[in-house]
DNA sequence: TTGATATTTAGACAAATGTCTAAATAATTC
DNA sequence: GAATTATTTAGACATTTGTCTAAATATCAA
């Protein structure tokens, strides 16, 4: 849980997982979408992957990311908590 | 969405996200929660608020926090945005 | 094997964060 | 009004974070 609030706490982190959501990217793709240099975008993809919000795999030279749904929904559970408080 | 996600990025404010959920306390009674300084947990205190996730109330010589469901389910709806991904 | 491309790792650095103690503010009670 | 209780504000300090440049690793293509 705390990974996972970690990697979501960052405007960066957040709208690659949107990028995401619209269909796997490599790094290099991830990173043209961004002012910010290629390492800054590596470092962010680890603490997604650490987070489990996104997978990695290597195609030749490149890697390609996709989003990972499930633990996306995992972290929906934890809000599902405080909205089922009925008394 | 920064200072949600950035409220939420701590153990500490999340625990006191779930005390407030089982119903309404002073500053002093959250305290007493934890093993952590008034003046730290006031701190905490004031960026749950800031984020909008929970209500001060002065009565008396005590501040009563509540718990802002409204704001909860807010972030709730951002998580949405990723499952309701069919294509 | 040499050169080019894709990506990460390493190290540095300024800014943000969580914690503390001491002091300030506000309300209560004697 | 002085002492007590509840809470916050201020300031300090060590740790974490996001960014960068330079260098390392890996794959491809000639």
């Amino acid at each position: 849980m705390n990974l996972l609030f970690k990697a979501l706490n960052d405007a960066t982190r957040r709208e690659i997982l949107k990028l995401l959501k619209e269909g796997d990217k490599t790094a290099g793709e991830i990173a043209d979408h961004f002012h910010i240099s290629k390492p800054s975008i590596s470092h962010h993809l680890d603490l997604l992957k650490q987070a489990g919000l996104v997978a990695a795999e290597k195609q030749a030279q490149f890697i390609t990311y996709s989003l990972n749904t499930t633990v996306v929904d995992e972290i929906a559970q934890w809000f599902i908590q405080f909205k089922t408080k009925k008394k």
